[in-house]
DNA sequence: GCCGTTTTCGGCCCGACTGTTTTCAGTCG
């Protein structure tokens, strides 16, 4: 983990302990500050070598004292009191959906209750009924809360959601009560990941569009139903929030339940200080509730006196202070995306041919795509070696001869050895369109060998772009130890691209380090890595981590023709 | 604990739903 991460996770802890404190204001304070550190494009060791740690918004003099302990000892004090000082089982309680601090602060001191099971085994026995406050149904639903913990994935990939999001939609459409539809949240924000959607249905007849949402057919149980706001699980243990507003209201609400709480609590702020007041309904003033704005997240962007903000932006990263001056950069649009820098095919461990990656590619007005198969030293792949290369080539200038408005590029994903030389020797290299190096092996070496790895491949002069750059895999690998500083500074000052691989578990480089890239003056390549002809349409994730990581059309290669 | 166009103290976003109550506390987002 880098070391922003390792600040950013204790604070975080300290913060949620604070919570079942009820101490409110001081879980904030830490939750913003680990906030802010996790989307630091600069390190924090380098910020406290230059005493500047509390010029970071939301840390102070008492938390930056904290992050220089963590960083010295890698721990807090002040997070090993506050765990002493929580009674045993509070946090474990708490996981289960229904369960606060103050019930599971209950739990604990009235019933000895120190871990699920237990908890488990008081509801089934009927011991929690009896507390005041509790009857039946509450134990019911503990019941049914703990089944549906223990089978619980906490969160879905962002290009995972994406078909049920589709389903859903037309589903919800085929009824006349729906006049407008969008799923807001982080789904809106195209996080990587997503924990549950946040469905958004304008409707003159609220209680005819809620009965359609909590009678879809892929959900497993429905949490609650009201007239305006419902929550189910589908299958899959998904959740799903679905609230009903007025058409007139559309906007405000859009740009309530898009967050993120960051982005609304700092915007809310702002409102206070203009003398307004904001919630889901609109944007009223505060002395006589009159209504400014409610109809367009324009409108109420607009009468705040800022810029209206993409949602990929709304993280609380400095946007809202961009909009108010008008400088927020015109991020890259989906259509602004000519090619695709990286398809597999049937030359390796792809499924697909390379004329039917072409057609797929051209049926999304896509204008060319890259042939990046896998290089001899990925055997498991049926890595190319230099014949097979040489013959795909020439495959490739047959099939382009019959293109019109189309081209596809000679490349390849040249795999990065552990000495950092490159698995073809320069002179195959050089008579390829694009080259995309990528690290396959040795996921574990040193920090330094690996940044000395990359950074001699990023000396190669054929190299075009580094293939997903830190080889995270979501919820499953963490990036490798890298000083990614280092590396984009070679990176820039050789020419070399980083790429956004936009596979779905990939997403590498993410969003801030996407960002800290192009500070560095490096430009990046978006590649889907499809290994199938479908898989094509990925790289409208990879586009959506360059809109949330404040890219242009300019810092991108493929927007070029 | 942090912050300041209400600046060194006093405030920190706010509404819906549930389950239990009989007017509300707790949870969630």
């Amino acid at each position: 983990m880098s070391s922003n991460a390792v600040v950013a996770a204790i604070l975080y802890e300290i913060s949620e302990i604070l919570t079942v404190k009820n101490d409110r204001f001081r879980s904030r304070a830490y939750q913003l500050a680990a906030q802010r550190i996790t989307s630091l494009t600069e390190d924090v060791k380098v910020l406290r070598e230059k005493e500047q740690l509390d010029e970071i918004p939301g840390v102070g003099k008492s938390i930056a004292s904290t992050i220089v302990e963590i960083l010295d000892t890698g721990q807090s004090k002040i997070l090993e009191e506050l765990k002493e000082s929580l009674p045993k089982g509070v946090q474990d309680l708490m996981e289960i959906e229904g369960i606060g601090p103050r019930i599971a602060m209950r739990l604990v001191e009235e019933l000895g209750i120190t871990n699920i099971d237990q908890l488990e085994q008081a509801a089934k026995d009927g011991k929690i009924r009896v507390l005041k406050g509790f009857g039946e149904k509450k134990e019911a639903n503990i019941l049914q809360s703990i089944k549906e913990f223990r089978s619980r994935q906490t969160r879905f990939l962002l290009g995972s959601v994406l078909p049920v999001v589709d389903e859903m939609i037309s589903w919800m459409k085929e009824s006349d009560a729906v006049k407008k539809i969008e799923v807001a949240g982080s789904f809106r924000r195209r996080k990587d990941t997503v924990g549950d959607l946040d469905l958004l249905v304008a409707s003159d007849a609220s209680d005819i569009a809620s009965e359609r949402f909590v009678s879809m057919p892929p959900i497993e149980r429905v949490i609650s139903h009201g007239q305006t706001r419902s929550t189910v699980y589908l299958k899959g243990h998904l959740q799903v929030d679905c609230r009903v507003i007025k058409s007139e209201e559309y906007g405000a609400a859009l740009q309530y339940f898009t967050g993120s709480k960051e982005h609304n609590v700092k915007l809310r702020t702002i409102a206070v200080k203009q003398g307004y007041k904001l919630n889901e309904y609109g944007l009223y003033k505060r002395e006589n509730d009159e209504l400014v704005a409610s109809e367009s997240e324009e409108q109420i962007y607009n009468a705040l006196g800022m810029q209206w903000i993409p949602p990929e932006l709304r993280e609380n990263r400095g946007e809202i202070e961009a909009a108010l001056t008008g400088t927020l950069p015109h991020i890259i649009e989906y259509e602004e995306i000519k090619g695709d820098l990286h398809v597999h095919t049937k030359w390796s461990d792809g499924t697909a041919t390379i004329v039917e990656m072409a057609e797929a590619a051209k049926k999304l007005g896509l204008k060319y795509i890259a042939i990046c198969d896998h290089s001899k030293s990925l055997g498991i792949a049926h890595g190319l070696n230099e014949e097979r290369l040489f013959e795909q080539g020439k495959e490739i200038d047959k099939i382009n001869e019959n293109l019109e408005d189309f081209k596809i590029l000679k490349g390849i994903e040249c795999d990065i050895k552990s000495d950092g030389s490159l698995d073809f020797s320069s002179t195959i290299l050089k008579e390829l369109d694009f080259v995309v190096a990528s690290i396959h092996s040795g996921f574990k070496s040193e920090a330094d060998v690996m940044t000395e790895r990359m950074i001699k491949a990023i000396h190669n002069e054929y190299v075009s772009t580094i293939g997903h750059p830190t080889g995270r895999i979501i919820q499953k690998r963490n990036p490798y130890s890298l000083d990614l500083g280092k590396v984009f500074e070679a990176a820039a000052s050789q020419d070399v691209a980083m790429e956004i691989n936009a596979f779905p578990d990939r997403l590498d480089l993410d969003d801030v380090s996407s960002q800290k890239a192009k500070e560095y003056g490096v430009k990046l390549s978006i590649g889907s890595d499809a290994h199938a002809s479908n898989q094509i349409d990925f790289l409208k994730l990879g586009i959506a981590v360059a809109r949330r990581g404040w890219l242009t059309a300019e810092d991108i290669l493929n927007t070029k023709i």
